[in-house]
DNA sequence: TTAAAAATTTAGAATAATCTAAAAAAAAAT
DNA sequence: ATTTTTTTTTAGATTATTCTAAATTTTTAA
């Protein structure tokens, strides 16, 4: 039975090697852990132990199946928790992640289950990251950068690409939401910043930084 | 901050204490806790040095003001999430417990205000056990044990005594739930044993033991 | 009131997770 | 091809929780 840490180390692994292409680094875990790297190597060689993941000194690490199998758990049941704490106890998007980051650690299949069918199965969490099924398989979706949308183009929001309080605080300040409607209506070749129309009305000001971070569809 | 540990520990000693009348035992403790009593003694030095007990040697422990208001926010939150599981989830009464074990110690009070919410400030959890408000304040109740009433006397089931998942499921299978009408129709005068009518229709015999642990008001 | 039994505490050790500082290896720069 | 810098690992500690075994205190029973 895994610990809270090595769930999170997990976690963490799968979420940085981008769902498993690339070999994560100690650095990298370390920064994104809030830990020390010597911290890091500890816990490697344990999880390696375990037979958790494949842990090649000075060149960084690799999930087995065994890893990925229960670091998609933990992004399932974190998931379906934010949905829950949004749809059904009114947090708004801002305010799920440190709580969902305790609740992603309960044990309990039941629960996740019932949990599950209550929210109705959902697809997708408050950010609009998609939420595993319960044998791990994620639903495929082609989902742009509003970056990457083209002058004029009409496009649906589908989801944030990282979820930070103040970010997602600006978005709600501005307008923007998931299944908004936006146009871009003007890109300034300079710094790609992009003023846009949300749902034909509201309009603002978009940094370049900002529009990478939004994804969408288009249409 | 508190571990879950120490969480476990302080809720332990509110309930062996009997709401703080008596003090408690190091044995009693181990017993509770499933641990050993030389694990007690160290934890009980610990809680002692934070002001959460007062601790006398070979004497016992009680909780400070400080020990039981953590303790009664333990227990609000305990009862809340298995209130939770029953009416939202779907789950029994026989399978909350040790998932509301786990679920309690979930630290974010903007969580149990909502979740609190959410459940239309219930006033009892699913085996009729009183929840503390957010003060720390429990309802009175005036519950007698069924051992206790009278051939022929009308009672409404309010509360089992101890909630252990056999015992729940027993209460199930013959008819038992919180709310039900029970009427005693027969007393063995030699081992207390009572023959009992549920809602006017089923019957079913209950154990002296069984009998002392159905929490009952009159009519 | 002493002796035996039970309860409790202390001593010493183990595991998990963390840290700092030093050593070693790999990568980058001259 | 060296030297310098950066990254990573090792060594040695620290805190939290737990244990077993031994010592101590309290309680119970002769
Ligand atoms: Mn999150
Ligand atoms: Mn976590
Ligand atoms: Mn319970
Ligand atoms: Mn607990």
């Amino acid at each position: 039975m895994l610990t809270f840490t090595e769930e999170n180390y997990l976690k963490s692994i799968y979420h940085l090697s981008g769902e498993g292409q690339k070999p994560v680094l100690t650095t990298q875990l370390a920064e994104g852990l809030d830990t020390r790297p010597a911290t890091v190597t500890d816990m490697l060689k344990k999880l390696a132990a375990k037979e958790l993941i494949v842990y090649e000194k000075y060149y960084g690490v690799e999930l087995t199946r065994k890893g990925k199998a229960e670091a998609l758990t933990v992004i399932r049941k974190h998931r379906l928790w934010e949905t829950f704490l949004v749809e059904k106890l009114g947090f708004s998007w801002d305010e799920v992640h440190e709580v969902a980051e305790q609740l992603e650690h309960i044990r309990s299949p039941l629960l996740i289950e019932k949990l599950d069918i209550f929210l109705g199965r959902p697809k997708a969490d408050p950010h609009g990251h998609p939420i595993p099924d319960k044998h791990g398989k994620l639903p495929v979706t082609a989902q742009t950068p509003l970056a990457a949308v083209a002058v004029q183009q009409q496009a649906t929001v589908r989801a944030v690409r990282h979820a930070s309080s103040v970010f997602l605080k600006y978005l709600s300040k501005i307008g923007v939401y998931i299944g908004a409607s936006l146009q871009v209506t003007e890109r300034n070749a300079f710094d790609h910043s992009v003023h846009i129309v949300i749902d034909g009305k509201k309009k603002a000001f978009l940094s370049r930084e900002a529009s990478e971070n939004i994804l969408v569809t288009p249409g």
